[in-house]
Order: C-alpha cells, then structure tokens, then sequence
DNA sequence: ACCCAGGCGGGCG
DNA sequence: CGCCCGCATGGG
C-alpha cells in the first residue's frame, strides 16, 4: 500500500533542524507561497520542489522548535528548509532593523516568527501574474489546476504518484489559450503564455543576480503582466532580495494610513518612506505590514 | 444587483 | 509623465 511506502519514506529520509523564532502558521498563511498547502491543525506543509514533494512539521514553540522535513532526497530537504524558509536570517536583528514604530512593533508581536520565503523565480513569476486583479483564494485554486493539468506526475521510489510538480516554462509553452482558460486564468491567459514563451527563449530567470535589483527589475518587466508590484513580488520572494517593497492595494491603504494621515499618495512617496524607515530590510517590513492589514480577511483559505 | 480581489497595459490629455 | 479605463472570474 502506498501509505506503507510513505511512512517507510519518511522515516528513511526525514531530515531535522533545530529553528528559533519561527512560526509555520502565519508564514504559509501570509500566503506568499501560493503552491503551499498548509494542515494547521498538524502545523504541517506539503508543496512541490522541482520533482520532488517536500512535507515540512514544526513542532516546539515559537521562540525554539525543530523543523522536521521529508522527501526522496535527504540532502534536498535539508538544502529546501535553509533555503527555502531563510532559516539564516536572524529575525531578533531584522526586527530590531523594521521595529521603528508601534505599528510594526504590534505586527511583530502578533506574527512572531513569520518569515519570508524564498522560491523559485519562474513559479514565482507565474503565481504572481496570476495575483494581479484576483484575490488569494482564486490564485490558489488557478495556480492548483495548472500544476494538474501541466505539471509532471511526481513519483516516489516504488512509483506511486504524490502530487504534480509546478509546470516549467516549456511545459506551459503548448498550452493553447482555451486551456489556460479552463484554468480561470481569465484575462491573464495571454501574459503566461508570453511569459512562457519569453522566459524559454529570451531570457534565463535563474541566471539573473539576485543583488542587483534594478536590473532584476528591469528585466523582469520585460514580461508581459509583470510591472512595478508583480516584478518586486518576485524580486523579494523569488530572488530573496530584502530591497524590494511590492505595494498592493493593503499595503497603500495602510501606507497612507499611518504614515501619511490618510491621504493619498503616489507609489514613489509610498516607496520612499519605506526606504527611509526600513532600508535594505524593507521587504521584511512589507510581509509584517502585509499579513496585519489583511488580518481577518476570509477571503482565503 | 453590486463590489472587490496582493495590477497591468494601453490610450489620452 | 500622470491619470483613467477595461479586464475574467468567483465569492461576499
């Protein structure tokens, strides 16, 4: 039986790591990782890695736990924590850094532990062409059916199918727009099919600096569906480059809010307050920022 | 019936 | 430039 085979799997190739300030929940739940599915009850995470399908467990408290990680791959699971759930970053020194009001101070507090994530930049790219003029819900159910329909079947060693992987730009290269349609992608259709066509023929995502964050973004807004909030989406959870400050809907609102007494403000302003404030760590004070201003949003799941 | 959702591209003044 | 509009779709 194939639930025979997982539990032997697990215990073969689990891997586990000692975390401080960490919290499994609102991190998936601050829903940047949009191919995540999250069991909160368990504090697990299941999602797909390249050909592989990672399960992760958090068990402790917050303050100090242990990450628990498994696939077919052990040195691949221990790689995909570090580096996916930027176990490096030492978040008492990043809060100190994004702490300067008590806005931020009551965001930490409530989200202790929520991290960014670092993903691949085409999964990235695509999940947040898919975010523009949609709600996170709707993302995740689009980002769901294109993986069923153009992903590969993801096997364990005996064979059995455990999920489909994220599609890669030429899978999705052939996919018709009546297709892409079906998904729900609706208007976005076109904008993937470019960015498929683009990133296989034009340009190489995993060949860019992330450190250079100019030219990330001028190239990534080479994309057609990817402007000033989609290309810095990507560069901050994609490329890990804590500069970028994606101003949405929330987070303007909230902006304004606090920082500029309600007015309205253009993206710039918006963008230079944030520099001023939090600097090189302003990505971090956006995911804080974010996850408050859409506390008690049901729109997703 | 309306409104909104992690915006973007294109067109116009 | 800056502003404004349409855009697919599903859920409040």
């Amino acid at each position: 039986m194939s639930s025979y085979y997982l539990v032997k799997r697990e215990e073969l190739n689990a891997v586990r790591m000692e975390v401080d300030t960490f919290n499994l929940a609102h991190t998936v739940e601050s829903a940047q990782p949009l191919t995540f599915i999250g069991d909160y009850t368990n504090d697990t995470v299941r999602y797909p890695a390249g050909m592989d399908y990672i399960k992760v467990r958090h068990t402790g408290t917050v303050e100090h736990g242990e990450l628990s990680a498994s696939c077919f791959d052990r040195d691949l699971a221990k790689r995909e924590l570090r580096r996916r759930f930027r176990l490096d970053d030492n978040m008492q020194y990043i809060y100190k850094k994004i702490n300067t009001d008590r806005h931020l101070d009551a965001s930490i507090k409530r989200y202790m532990g929520m991290r960014l994530t670092l993903n691949e930049p085409w999964e990235t790219t695509v999940c947040f062409i898919i975010s523009q003029f949609n709600n996170v819900k709707r993302i995740r159910s689009i980002v769901k059916d294109l993986m069923n329909r153009y992903g590969s079947d993801i096997v364990d060693e005996n064979g059995n199918t455990v999920g489909k992987s994220f599609p890669k730009s030429t899978d999705l290269i052939g996919a018709t727009k009546k297709e892409l349609m079906e998904c729900g992608t609706g208007f976005r259709a076109k904008y993937i099919m470019h960015a498929a066509d683009y990133c296989t023929n034009n340009i190489s995502l995993d060949k860019l600096n992330p450190h250079d964050y100019y030219g990330l973004k001028e190239t990534l807004m080479e994309i057609d569906g990817v402007g000033e909030k989609v290309a810095d989406c990507i560069i901050l959870m994609g490329y890990g480059n804590l500069n970028a400050f994606p101003i949405d809907v929330h987070i303007k609102r909230a902006m304004e809010k606090l920082y500029f007494e309600g007015k309205k403000k253009r993206l710039k302003d918006i963008n230079e307050i944030a520099d001023r404030m939090w600097g090189s760590y302003k990505g971090y004070a956006q995911q804080y920022l974010f996850h408050n201003s859409r506390a008690g949003d049901l729109n997703d799941a």
